[in-house]
DNA sequence: TTGTCAAGACGAAACGTCTCGTCTCTTCAA
DNA sequence: TTGAAGAGACGAGACGTTTCGTCTTGACAA
């Protein structure tokens, strides 16, 4: 996965093959969560031997890790044409995190997306290789632009220089994904919006 | 599981085999993890029927659940004797929460916990039902506890007297529980520390 | 010639239901 | 008070089914 080495002779991997399997396991996890979806199920789906999906992924988590990235690349850090993306920057660090966290909990919003997400964090929980691939691929590249819009704020004074990056990211974005796992309440833009203001008084330069 | 209503005739159910099979489910979910746990697996290795387990639960989900309540039992809200017990409330709203917070850090610690919690998670994050189940029984008792601290330093004046206390317990709890779960970085004591010192500064008084 | 692909056969494992015989506890009539 | 009858709980494991991951086949493209 990480390495997608390409073999010196012989006939090369099939994109559309690839593309096909994705998007139908993305559609089986959506439809019937990680529990439900069975490696057969995407093959007899797609259209396609059972030996063609073993072949290039090793377990259902590894397909699913892909199919989420697939269906999520154009929202990731790098646009359409490749240039990386940036977090909105108006100048109101406040009005800018709110944006993003309701942003954030309109597609938890969305069933598919949800229940898709769902699948993949089940089987993150108890696959640390897997959880790296994920915070490699997915969580990492979104941090950066977090830390990188909460740097912007530090040297313009609207955050305490001192604060540790890492641990302002998570005061912001946490409970909120958190009430997302757990399902341990409503998510509203209004509790979002109040998450930012809250977190952001206590990360505030003195 | 709610409502363990007795029978009027018959043979009662016997409560050593529950815990007999309740202890052996932790430690399979310990050592193998939810994906490796086997209603089977346990049946054998608790020298129980297959049918003594799916006639007490209805699927691998709800006997985690209890497995993981049972073994947890006595450093919940309620203390051996039955009586409601309480988040420690030396007057340092502070120090109090951290102390809280570095406890479950070290409880994340200790394989076996870590294990059965993840196989816990990994069976609510997919499962609304038992995520409601798991609310109730544990996270819910729990949060109440917080709530119930928090609304003591409302009332001495060390917290903003309109911030919701939900928020609140999100905020101060949900990073560290966030890390956890997607293992994005150390959790250490000091991390904790820094957790509580920012969100408080967030939700104090002004 | 080498490797991909669809199709599907294969044995192993776990599923959830069921049946069996044994046991303990409750109920009720003598 | 007692003791048979009935109701479930229990261990054991057989059952048909589903999915697993591997393997084989024949067609086809590089």
């Amino acid at each position: 996965m990480a390495t997608e080495t390409q073999r010196s002779t012989g006939r090369r991997r099939n994109p559309a093959t690839r593309a096909t399997i994705l998007a139908t396991a993305f559609d089986v996890v959506a439809e019937l969560g990680y529990a439900g979806l069975t490696i057969e199920k995407v093959a007899a789906r797609a259209g396609v031997g059972k030996q063609t999906i073993y072949r290039w992924w090793p377990n259902k988590g590894a397909l699913v890790l892909d199919a989420v990235l697939e269906r999520t690349a154009g929202s990731g850090p790098e646009g359409a044409d490749g240039a990386p993306a940036e977090l909105p920057d108006t100048g109101d660090l406040e009005a800018d995190l709110i944006a993003v966290l309701v942003a954030t909990v309109a597609e938890f919003a969305d069933p598919d997306f949800d229940r898709a997400l769902r699948g993949l964090t089940a089987a993150i929980i108890e696959d640390a290789e897997l959880a790296g691939a994920y915070r490699e691929r997915l969580d990492g590249p979104m941090r950066e632009l977090k830390k990188r819009r909460l740097r912007r704020a530090q040297e313009v004074g609207q955050l305490d220089p001192d604060v540790d990056l890492d641990l302002a990211v998570d005061l912001v974005f946490a409970p909120v994904a958190q009430r997302w796992t757990e399902r341990s309440g409503d998510l509203t833009p209004d509790g979002a919006r109040a998450v930012v203001r809250h977190a952001l008084r206590g990360l505030a330069a003195r």
